[in-house]
DNA sequence: GGCGGTATTGGTCGACATGACTCAAAGGGC
DNA sequence: GCCCTTTGAGTCATGTCGACCAATACCGCC
């Protein structure tokens, strides 16, 4: 290697204690499927700044629990499921973002089945899921810097559909391909042919596997499905592909 | 939408002063290429703890600047280079990771071309360049939790190669293809065929733009290359693809 | 039960991308 | 001039992907 003196670290240049005090928040966006759209889980405002505004859930962070751990515990008190995909999206630290002080938050992104009932809590502020297109389009106003940690979350679970197995958090244990198809289309806006979609995630090894079981067919009939559960990598080769260019948007019905 | 009543976030259920404060860091991983390999800039810590070790530069966040602002502070401070390009890895915030306080640090990835010669600095505390395979190997123990960093950061190298235009943050204003196509060699370890490389970054269009111009050939001759310069869009459809299993290594010579 | 409708599932076909390879072009060093 | 190098253009076989067709197996209704 090559060293040469150059200027130090001022990680440790000066009394620690003397430098500025920050709060660490954790928010989280929490997704899941409704409607055939993607939708968001929000809170409203009880008390200023942005009181009666709607906002990503989000908590203080503790020094004894993790980062992960804290996005869990706020998950869990907003929808009290705990099975679900969390990951780190990244830290908001605008200078002003909180009026009150100096606050640092660290986004999460947790992705969720279709949460059939919220769980009631005691408390009368209220929470509700919204289509992320009416945040993103600007037709829901969120406190803070809310609207921008929505639209690089929603960038994210795009972007990560295609690479990783994001898709099996938005199902159930078992699911049918149609199901998991439906997820694709919801997020991406897009429509892909059923055929060439299983040829894609049956050909790559551990991506789903079937049970051997079948699901019973909708109220419109179809021959019943093939039930399937997630494999067990999360990376993937090239599982399904994003239409690039020319984005058929839903044709025909 | 539906709306239930439900917890109430807990962003302002109490007292806002009465929440734990943290102190916020920001790191800089700093990659480069030299040796045709990939390098780590490392400075060696003066004070306790983890003092004599070698740690990725960092400093305390100021409430006035922005993460990326206090990054950017950090990677001149280090380097004397601005022209750089600079990414949010994400946060770490374990506790105990630094025993004298609570600290959130923000991580960030700075990618540059091959610096010559490090701004020497005033002080006399050491900073070096380090191959990242010292460090991932563990041939090098770095304080805190600088090692995870430094994974998640090489990690995110790979991945971002094959879907942005990062790989030309790694050469000069202008480049040959060749220069180019080590970056991927070394990042990768792997041998990519320099004909077909060729083919793949000069079809999609906005990747790179030839300048007309030509490079003198090296020691060992040659046709004068082709000099091109980074396009305008930052991500991609397919740029280069990395080879998922058969991974060739560097074979004769 | 028969019939039309729907969704699943297996298959074909052509366009295109990719990997391995060959070969001409254009320089340096001796 | 000869031999080395690297660049850069082209060829060819293989594989992948999108579009499409058809068979299967259920539904609801008459």
């Amino acid at each position: 290697m090559t060293t040469i003196t150059g200027p130090q670290s001022d990680h440790d240049r000066y009394d620690p204690a003397a430098y500025p005090r920050f709060a660490v928040t954790v928010d989280v966006v929490i997704l899941t499927l409704a409607d055939g759209a993607l939708q968001i889980l929000l809170v409203q405002r009880g008390q200023e700044p942005f009181a009666g505004m709607w906002a990503v859930p989000g908590g203080f962070k503790l020094p004894n629990e993790t980062l992960g751990e804290a996005a869990r515990r706020e998950l869990v008190e907003e929808t009290g499921v705990d099975a679900a995909v969390l990951m780190q999206l990244g830290a908001y630290g605008d200078p002003g973002r909180d009026p009150r002080m100096n606050v640092v938050t660290v986004a999460h992104l947790a992705v969720l089945r279709e949460l059939g009932s919220l769980a009631a809590g005691t408390d009368a502020t209220a929470a509700g899921l919204f289509p992320v297109s009416d945040v993103v389009g600007r037709r829901i106003e969120l406190a803070f810097d809310h609207q921008r940690i929505v639209r690089d979350a929603v960038e994210r679970v795009r972007s990560d559909l295609e690479s990783t197995r994001l898709a099996t958090a938005f199902v159930g244990p078992t699911f049918t391909l149609s199901e998991l198809r439906a997820v694709y289309e919801a997020v991406w806006e897009v429509e892909l042919d059923g055929a060439n979609f299983r040829r894609s995630v049956t050909s790559e090894e551990g991506w789903v596997v079937p049970t051997g079981k079948r699901a019973v067919p909708g109220g419109e009939g179809g021959k019943p499905p093939e039930l399937f559960r997630a494999g067990k990598a999360w990376k993937y080769g090239s599982p399904i592909r994003r239409p690039r260019a020319r984005q058929r948007r839903r044709a025909k019905r």
